[in-house]
DNA sequence: ACTGACCGATGCATTTTTTGCACTGATTGT
DNA sequence: ACAATCAGTGCAAAAAATGCATCGGTCAGT
């Protein structure tokens, strides 16, 4: 788009923090871009940037406006969207912002369903923890978010919410694998390998072991949920997650079973939007397939 | 601003249902602005225009670009005022949708208080019938609507309702001026001059009257309040209007007194905005200053 | 205190884009 | 059949954006 290249220049010298820098990225040269930025200055009517002996930097005039341009931009990928929808083709771009746990098996195979029936539609996933995927969606640079117990709620729109029990995973052939519900504290008399607290897990199980007067000192400790997954194949050690990321069971080396509700009360994996965003047709309509998913698990 | 010419020429083209009257309007040439047009649905994937014999007309990819434009227009406008008001200086513009009621006494009051202390803010008052002050909200063509008993109430945010009681006016002298509260049955034995059935106060008499067995035959029937409040003074006719048009009393050749709650209930006077919009911050801050004008009036 | 690296700003020539003019072909109403 | 519209197009002129060279300033390291 044309008329918005204006725009896209002034994003790019917030991201390069310079002008020189910027005209690199942008193809321009400084000079050129320099008047780009004063003349839209001018025509806004107020200066955008504070001008640093190292570079430019928003006042909090362009933090206003760059809040209208991604509204801006993101309204108008939302129009082409419906438009291409009632031209019959479903086209987009469709981007999410979730948790871990739902990479190996949830949103693989929900992509793979929606793409199926529509190609035309592209995703692009964002790993983000629960206080960045917030963000993600106030800036616009998600559509939609699926995370695990998230902080603040302000500006989210909640669109499905599935109670998840916290797992624990073992080796095969522990002796965990005989009770089909385990206690939190024979868990505890295990070596563990936890998330970081950055995580709703590490949270939940924080909180139970407390109130039973116990203290988690994990032998691992990681942000990612895929080493947990393998490590508790290599030594004997427990590990723990949410059931949505463990879906295919016992052929990869490791059992699961749930933690007892009175121990571990169960978290909740929240699907969202930012609140009062019209979402493109593709978005829109992607997570609607979600929250039946969804629900079809919390039938289970 | 120079990167909404395009827009603007778009929204030329859409009014003057033309682009050789638009050119006109636009001093540009009709091949410019044709080349205009078609470089915009080039770039944006679709055609937005049907061409007719006789001219151009949006389609229905060019309606929803349409919204996007109108949106984008005022939310710019929302952060010109947020920028000019964090710099100190409180200015923007405020369009309000209004019932004729509002124009003698109550608006003219409450803008010259609000321009008393911000004289950089400028205002424009439309006259709207219920159900056009919606649209013109929803079409973003005004931030504030204040009307009696508006009919659909989708996409309205309520900021304030006023109770009103429908008040009959008539000639000095007439013997109607010796009781506090006059039932309807006393004012049919008049003749009448009433709004047409576009206007809430007709709306609300109309159903009174039916529910004691009487039809309403006007003497004379008009659109405009302001003939009303003369004619009465002319010939011994009642007529009716809400009390907030009609503040100083008795000098002006006419009294009025409000009809008793039981024959005729009281309308509602409401002050709202366009459901999810923000506001620009003058007419948010019109906007409270009506709340509280309103709050006063209620409280007497 | 000096120096070199980097910053934004500006004058001027050059390139790119937009516009105006003249004209085409198509449709409609009289 | 004719006049009056309409959108679209080739080409030259006008306008706008860009690149180059250069200025004055700040800062970090020596």
């Amino acid at each position: 788009m044309r008329y918005l290249r204006t725009f896209e220049l002034i994003e790019a010298v917030v991201r390069a923090g310079s002008i020189r820098k910027a005209a690199e990225d942008t193809n321009l040269t400084a000079s050129a871009l320099n008047r780009r930025i004063q003349g839209f200055e001018q025509e806004f009517g107020w200066p955008i940037f504070e001008r640093l002996p190292r570079g430019m930097r928003l006042n909090p005039a362009g933090e206003l406006l760059m809040h209208h341009i991604r509204l801006q931009r993101t309204d108008l990928a939302r129009v082409q969207s419906q438009v291409a929808d009632l031209s019959g083709e479903r086209r987009g771009h469709i981007s999410i912002a979730c948790s871990q746990a739902l990479l190996p098996y949830f949103l693989p195979e929900q992509i793979a369903i929606y793409r199926a029936e529509h190609p035309g539609v592209t995703f692009s996933i964002n790993v983000r923890d629960r206080a960045q995927a917030e963000r993600d969606l106030a800036s616009y640079s998600s559509d939609l978010a699926l995370v695990f117990e998230p902080v603040h709620l302000v500006d989210f729109d909640l669109l499905y919410a599935l109670p998840q029990r916290v797992h624990a995973l073992y080796r095969t052939g522990s002796p965990l694998d005989d009770k089909p519900v385990l206690r939190l504290r024979d868990c505890l008399d295990h070596r563990l390998v936890l998330p970081t607290q950055a995580y709703g897990v590490r949270n939940l199980l924080e909180v139970a072991a407390t109130s039973i007067g116990r203290t988690l000192s994990p032998a691992v400790e990681t942000e990612s949920f895929d080493l947990i997954r393998h490590y508790v194949t290599q030594e004997d050690v427990v590990g723990f997650q949410i059931p949505i990321g463990l879906k295919p069971p016992h052929n990869a080396g490791f059992g699961h079973r749930p933690l007892a509700e009175r121990d571990v009360p169960p978290g909740q994996l929240l699907l969202g939007q930012l609140k009062g965003r019209a979402l493109p047709v593709a978005s829109a309509k992607f997570g609607r397939q979600l929250v039946v998913a969804l629900e079809a698990i919390n039938a289970q």
